[in-house]
DNA sequence: CTCTATTTCGATACACCGTATCACGGACTG
DNA sequence: CAGTCCGTGATACGGTGTATCGAAATAGAG
């Protein structure tokens, strides 16, 4: 994905400032000492670029021209372009994070999945980025610790806890990132505008082919629409909350929905 | 990731064949009319490259020398390496359908989760690399037949089946790419080893902070034993599992468990 | 203040990436 | 038999992350 990608200038070949920095000497400021950017501008810079351009349009040398210096400069915040990513990804993790946690577990987990689904879709590259290194930023850690808070009056053991936090987060990621009607042109200019159709007319062909009944019953070429990417979203999380609340309300009157099958379930 | 990341013959500039095939002339069979590979060796190549040293070690250059080929003699099986990240997701997935479906809806459910989530585990690169396109190779789409299959006989509409199968998927998915605990060295030479101690003393610097009581209190650095994954995920599915178990099952004996709060849901 | 030691800085270099391009050679067609 | 097409082999191009290295600047010691 290196060269094809897009590419803000792609005919200057390198475009490090250089040694002429344009405009007669006599002209220019005499130092014009350049002020080092901040590491907040800098993965700034980097997420706008991944949002308009995607993920693989971040690279270092793009991202200093971005911010006007040269590429080396910014190792002096970051060791390698992972760590980079890292703090991409803790940055807009932020954007999940509640004001304040709503009193009933479960509209506190609601809440905190929407506002995670929020910026899952807002930021298509995040799931990805975040799949790559550990999730252990500072504002991860304050989004795990409202999970937590949220089931914090539920008298329930840490495993529990842990699991509900656990649940519902990667449910929310995995939710967005995997989805058979996304657009995952993102930004990437040659994405051929003609897919659609020509994925539609192959699912239409599997289903044509007998050995698809259930998705040909459901109209395969269907799969493609996201409408239904909402609504799957709200119905798995509320089956996913309702499950927790039969786990954890008194046995008794949900005793008959819980089927311990494997072990470690209560 | 270009440059720095492994890399089998690190020293070996271009190590393209060449036209000097090595040894004289008179002792190499004459024409040697070189066999192309199958579409099949070098999905499987490809796989053995990703699983070995990670997704980006997959390289067309390393592929075809691993086949003994030259790079653009891949292309005849391909117009972009998407499209081999394509073919090799498909027939990874490949390996999370059943023989048979259990005849029982829970039962079928947890089979498919556990066959994807073994995948998943034994191809850390699968969920990275099926966010990147959209899923609907063929062995993808048998995938789906099968979880849809195992909601036939429940008497319930499409939209739910279709929400089933997207819950299912997605938290599996999800659960087993995001893991605090995930060693995400994979085959990543350069890995620093000592990250997991700096990280367990990061994780308790925070937890010494005051600002994570929940976190603190659970003990911030164990969130870095993956032993909690296999539990987690079991538990957190048998929830997802249940709260369906709630909603498809007639409504009185679970209705209190029901607490409709998004629109599309029963 | 001067001289040295050490850090910082600017730039280039290196190995590798995906893939476009193109000359050539052989096969097929009129 | 001439001409045209097309598969093929090799190279070229613009890009990637980052190591390296000479020069400049800064700090510290006498």
């Amino acid at each position: 994905m290196a060269a094809t990608s897009p590419g803000p200038q792609p005919g200057t070949p390198d475009p490090a400032p250089g040694p002429a920095p344009a405009g007669l000497i006599w002209t220019r400021p005499p130092a014009e000492k350049r002020e080092r950017p901040t590491r907040e501008a800098i993965v700034a810079a980097a997420t706008g670029l991944a949002d308009t351009h995607g993920l693989d349009a971040v690279s270092v040398r793009r991202v200093a021209a971005a911010l006007q210096t040269r590429p080396m400069d910014l190792y002096r915040y970051f060791a390698r372009k992972d760590e980079l990513i890292d703090l991409m990804v803790d940055e807009v993790i932020a954007g999940a994070l509640l004001d304040e946690i709503p009193p009933d577990w479960r509209d506190a987990l609601s809440a905190i999945a929407h506002a995670l689904r929020a910026v899952c879709l807002a930021h298509p590259w995040m799931v990805t980025a975040a799949g790559q290194q550990a999730l252990i930023g500072p504002n991860v850690m304050r989004h795990a610790e409202q999970s937590l808070q949220a089931t914090a009056a539920l008298g329930i053991d840490w495993t529990k806890r842990l699991a509900i936090w656990r649940a519902v987060d990667t449910y929310t990621m995995g939710h967005a990132q995997i989805s058979p009607g996304r657009d995952h042109s993102e930004g990437n200019p040659a994405h051929d505008p003609g897919w659609r159709p020509a994925a539609e007319a192959y699912l239409q062909g599997l289903a044509d082919s007998g050995n698809f009944p259930n998705l040909a019953a459901f109209g395969a070429a269907g799969l493609l629409h996201n409408d239904y990417d909402e609504l799957t979203f709200e119905t798995g999380l509320n089956w996913l909350l309702t499950g927790i609340a039969a786990d954890t309300s008194q046995a008794g009157d949900a005793a008959i929905l819980c089927r311990p099958k494997f072990p470690g379930v209560s």
